[in-house]
DNA sequence: GATTTGCGAAACCGAAAAGTTGCACATATA
DNA sequence: TATATGTGCAACTTTTCGGTTTCGCAAATC
């Protein structure tokens, strides 16, 4: 089994549960009415987000409260932060070259 | 086929090829040098890089060369957009409670 | 104490993924 | 023209994935 957050957020059904939880905790049942699959399909995922630690348990009598482990999120963010200075970088190169063009103008 | 950027990204290779073209456009054959596994292999991930157009073909000669559609990744950033304004927050949060615990102190 | 409710785990199934091997095709090079 | 090289594609195999059904267990409720 891979359990990375890359391979976690692969799954659509699991992002959407991801964006459900993240504002406030919700139980497997709760989740599970947003979706057209069935309890035991979300606890699947649910499974796989917590192996991940991408999403936190809160026992509550025989109630579990799942909740996103926000900062889990930052990985993601981390990984990207490589690209995001490519495209920083050309989107100053494109201002550069605009103001050159400006500049020329005047 | 679902073939959207998330589950693209999802795989270990095809994250390694993402970074590897980043910088500079390379040709499967040179691609796959990195890697242990067959040149096919890494033909069938950059077809599927392609075909969620993370990644664009310049044909030179015989010679393919793939490099990295940086924009596309901006749509991870965007999905994550939602996360950041939360953490953000709980950093904002913090924030206040330490000036507030500091001004107390005066 | 019996029943209902909320949950996870296991067994199973079909579909998809990821890899390999073999092939076809176009472009260089001898 | 014959051969070598760079590539994509199809067929096939093994593994993984996402789902359902069935079950067992603990906590609430009657």
């Amino acid at each position: 089994m891979r359990r990375d957050i890359f391979q976690a957020i692969a799954d659509p059904t699991r992002r959407a549960i991801i964006t459900l939880i993240a504002l406030q905790a919700m139980t497997p049942n709760a989740i599970a009415e947003h979706f057209d699959s069935t309890r035991q399909a979300v606890s699947k995922h649910l499974k796989i987000l917590t192996e991940c630690e991408l999403v936190r348990q809160e026992h509550q009598g025989r109630e579990i409260y799942y909740s996103l482990e926000i900062d889990k999120m930052k990985e993601i963010d981390k990984w990207l932060e490589q690209f995001r200075r490519i495209w920083e970088n050309k989107f100053k190169q494109l201002d550069r070259l605009l103001s050159t063009i400006k500049n020329e103008r005047k």
